[in-house]
DNA sequence: ATGTCTGTAGTATACAGA
């Protein structure tokens, strides 16, 4: 099973380049964000290529900001918008925003986030980040994390390896103490950041401002991850970003990430037994031509 | 170089968000 995430910095904007990924990568599940369209918009818009391509999906949708959507061709059950206790802004009781859907894809419940940017450091957007993380941390307790990919924008560089200078960061946000500790209380809940496991000491980046040739140079960030439980982690086969989507005509800002998952070990085909020695092969012995 | 893309409003260009 291959699932990616893609914040598509509009999918409207982004449609030409959106339906040839899907056809080429052939994602099974795809998280997007930043879809920027209401829920009607995204079906009138995508519907009917999805349909052809084997899609079914669930996007929570906004309009005009946020929105994040889910696509699945391996099913998509028990969809749900939000999470419980998903934060409002500016009003923390109110609506909650578009940046969340979650669902099960064949036995794994597969979230979509976009969290909140947090503009600025100590601002009430900074603040409603944290609030978001603390509440997306016990939803995905309540769910089970053992069986959950949480994949999305997370706005924030896990490890100072996850930015090209980190000086450069020093007192933004993405990079701050409260923000990793914030994402640290969600990986802990029993969670492996897949990316960094299969690519320890690489530089691995998912966004790149498009200011000042910043992909060119590979000067950018790690911020869109794909978090695995305990039962996913043994399935990882490969893991990677798709730099290829970041480049060419009107790209998104930000590039796909991969991550490719064996079968589940469901005893439809059997346990896996060594093939039976054969003991003519094992005792042969080789003879040189004489002379 | 605050350097580029999105969206919106609304008709040319400015503003906000990332």
């Amino acid at each position: 099973m291959r699932v990616a995430t893609w914040n598509v910095n509009s999918v409207a904007a982004r449609v030409p380049r959106l339906l040839p990924w899907l056809s080429q990568r052939r994602p099974d599940v795809v998280c997007l964000q930043e879809t920027k369209l209401d829920t009607q918009a995204f079906d009138a818009l995508l519907g009917e290529d999805l349909r052809a391509l084997g899609y079914a999906w669930a996007h929570h949708g906004q309009g005009q900001w946020n929105g994040v959507a889910l696509l699945s061709r391996v099913g998509l059950d028990d969809v749900e918008m939000a999470f419980g206790g998903t934060p409002g802004y500016p009003d923390p009781a109110g609506a909650p925003e578009a940046r969340a859907v979650s669902a099960v894809c064949a036995g794994v419940r597969v979230y979509s986030l976009y969290v909140p940017n947090g503009r600025e450091v100590e601002s009430d957007h900074y603040e409603y980040k944290l609030t978001w993380l603390a509440a997306l941390r016990d939803a995905v307790i309540a769910a089970g994390p053992s069986s959950a990919l949480v994949c999305g924008d997370i706005n924030i560089a896990p490890a100072d390896a996850d930015v090209f200078d980190p000086a450069a960061f020093a007192g933004h946000t993405h990079v701050t103490d409260a923000e990793r500790a914030a994402l640290s209380a969600v990986v802990d809940t029993g969670l492996t950041d897949v990316l960094r496991q299969r690519w320890p000491d690489e530089r691995v980046f998912s966004y790149w401002d498009y200011r000042a040739g910043m992909f060119h140079k590979d000067l950018g960030m790690r911020i869109d991850l794909i978090l695995a439980g305990a039962d996913l982690v043994p399935r990882v086969a490969a893991a990677f970003v798709d730099r290829q989507a970041r480049k060419g005509t009107k790209p998104s800002d930000h590039a796909p990430v991969i991550v490719d998952l064996d079968d589940a070990p469901d005893g439809d085909i059997g346990p896996v037994v060594p093939p039976p020695s054969n003991p003519a092969r094992r005792s042969a012995k080789v003879t040189l031509p004489q002379g």
